[in-house]
DNA sequence: AAAGATAATGTAAACGATTACATGAAGGGG
DNA sequence: CCCCTTCATGTAATCGTTTACATTATCTTT
């Protein structure tokens, strides 16, 4: 039904290898051919099977990118970066969530190797060796965000320093009971580094670290809501919470009002993330912005680089996050 | 490098054919001939080339979803919903955001035809003759969400009856004069049918249309805060506010508070979309939810369907909308 | 104008699977 | 015990490209 280059070739009056040439422009062809073969391509509307080309060719143009969930703020932001570099090195993405699950997460490894994808973007769970070499001897190449591994490249934050920034921030507001709703100390890629950037700047401000202050949390909502509801009926209640995400800050910060208090005369509250809904909240959230889009550009652009194979200097990249001071703080 | 059939028949001391029917399990294989096939295949870890495999029978498992823009609310949820159904019927989905640039929109779907994909979501623009027709012509399948046209399958809320119902709760409220901060006019798919909603719940109403009280926004916060401003700037200021989206409700709620309204008493206001922000803001946020996971569940299976041949009853669907009642009207 | 160099195009073998058809082995009926 | 089915497997064509190699056309040079 659908036409092929044989089918243009016979309406040009030349052979496939012709067409073939005009279509990739790496071999000289006469003016006068190609005219004859651009003519025929239009005529019949022909658009070059892909799939063909890839068996031959060897790669396929695609990327799959696998991530927990592009229903969670963070996600839709670096996905939107890589597919925007990706796009204009020529490149589609096949998405993948995983949910975390190791199990999805291992078959949809595995379908992305039979679909022969050139790279994979990874950031979900922290990588394992097993995957690791398995996609190193398949050849495809992986890049990480906001996760890192080994001699894998990948872009990350620093997520104790920024968190560090965040407390210190709040410290130089002259309030020194400051309590944590971090992420979950078993996630090395944000839960931990963000646990010892908090406890880092109250160390080094003389301030002792408070047990009952550090709360253990899931980056939702309802978990910054819940844990809020805890800290702020402490008889010796804190006069501000750093939060390890957007959306568990605003549910401190609903908790907040809910129970009375002024934001920030009363209670401060510092999120982490900057997702787009923290300067829509009244009051704003003050919070520690990832440039999101930035890393997903950048990721594409590194691991583009690699498929092409230049030799990339830096393959481990570090991005600056930023304190976004708004209302709440 | 990468292993092919053949390496494994060798291994296995079968033929080639042989390997591939174990594989595809269509025909019947000796049980003796089976177990030295599958141990090859897990001795060598081959993985089938999917590429080579789509060639021959002429379907890649592959759709492609194109949207304005994965980093919009609206966006993600629906996509979820169409990978998670995707991905049980065994279909991988590619992302294209389109920025709804009818160039690029169109580049997107060359792509799609070229890399042959089975079907293609669209959530765009409006969908044109000269589009419809090519991919008819192509054979792949389009299954429209929250967008309709002719004779192509398609996934949709009553953004008419969904917008009535809105107002219509608000008049309930013992409140008439209620403004709009509504969509582009121009936009058949949202923007023109809620207009329509507001207007037919006022007049069924019995209350007379207010010029004043009708804006034009594009959906985002910005809009819906300089409009709220504008409108209650007005000498008779409107005591309720429609907004055609959460988020320029959101904008509306916080151009409320900084004029310093209380929410809902002296202003209500009532959005649209049920983005999971809208339970989080404070007030929150009394809306319309349309089912997003949903319709790209539903879309995607409709999709599927029709892929594998099953004759679908119902081609155009259309899914309930519901009133969710919070705190801000 | 012939010979050699070069330019333009054609022919056919891949790429890695699936599958129609061919073949050989095993089983069953008379 | 022979012939005919039926079952299990093998052989080879095919899908639509790209590209190494072969061939022919064109251009220099003397």
């Amino acid at each position: 039904m659908s036409l092929s280059i044989k089918d243009v070739a016979k309406l040009a009056g030349v052979s496939v290898a012709t067409v073939s040439r005009v279509m990739n422009k790496k071999v000289f062809v006469k003016e006068e051919t190609t005219k004859k073969v651009l003519d025929a391509i239009e005529k019949t509307g022909y658009k070059p099977n892909a799939i063909a080309r890839s068996l031959k060719v060897k790669n396929t143009k695609s990327i799959g990118i696998i991530i927990p969930d592009i229903s969670s703020h963070f996600f839709p932001d670096v996905v939107r970066g890589i597919e925007d570099i990706a796009n204009e090195y020529s490149y589609n993405i096949i998405l993948c969530n995983t949910d975390l699950n190791r199990e999805k997460e291992k078959e949809y490894f595995d379908v992305l190797v039979e679909k022969q994808v050139d790279g994979i973007v990874y950031m979900s769970n922290t990588i394992t060796d097993e995957i690791a070499d398995k996609m190193a001897s398949v050849g495809i190449e992986i890049l990480l965000i906001s996760t890192d591994y080994k001699e894998l490249s990948s872009i990350t934050i620093d997520n104790v320093k920024a968190a560090e920034d965040a407390v210190k921030y709040i410290i130089s507001k002259g309030v020194r009971d400051i309590a944590l709703i971090g992420g979950e100390m078993t996630d090395p890629n944000a839960g931990l580094p963000r646990f010892n950037g908090y406890v880092k700047a109250l160390s080094e401000a003389g301030i002792s670290i408070n047990k009952d202050y550090i709360l253990e949390g899931n980056y939702k909502y309802e978990s910054g809501y819940e844990g809020a509801k805890k800290l702020l009926s402490l008889k010796q209640r804190p006069r501000a919470i750093f939060a390890a995400s957007d959306e568990m800050a605003i549910g401190v910060i609903r908790a907040g009002l809910e129970s009375g208090y002024r934001i920030p005369d009363e209670l401060m509250v510092v999120g982490f993330d900057d997702i787009d809904m923290s300067r829509m909240v009244y009051p704003s959230l003050t919070t520690i912005s990832q440039p999101l889009y930035e890393m997903g550009c950048e990721g594409m652009k590194l691991l583009a680089k690699k498929l092409h194979g230049e030799k990339v200097e830096q393959f481990k990249i570090v991005l600056e996050h930023k304190l976004i001071i708004r209302e709440s703080c």
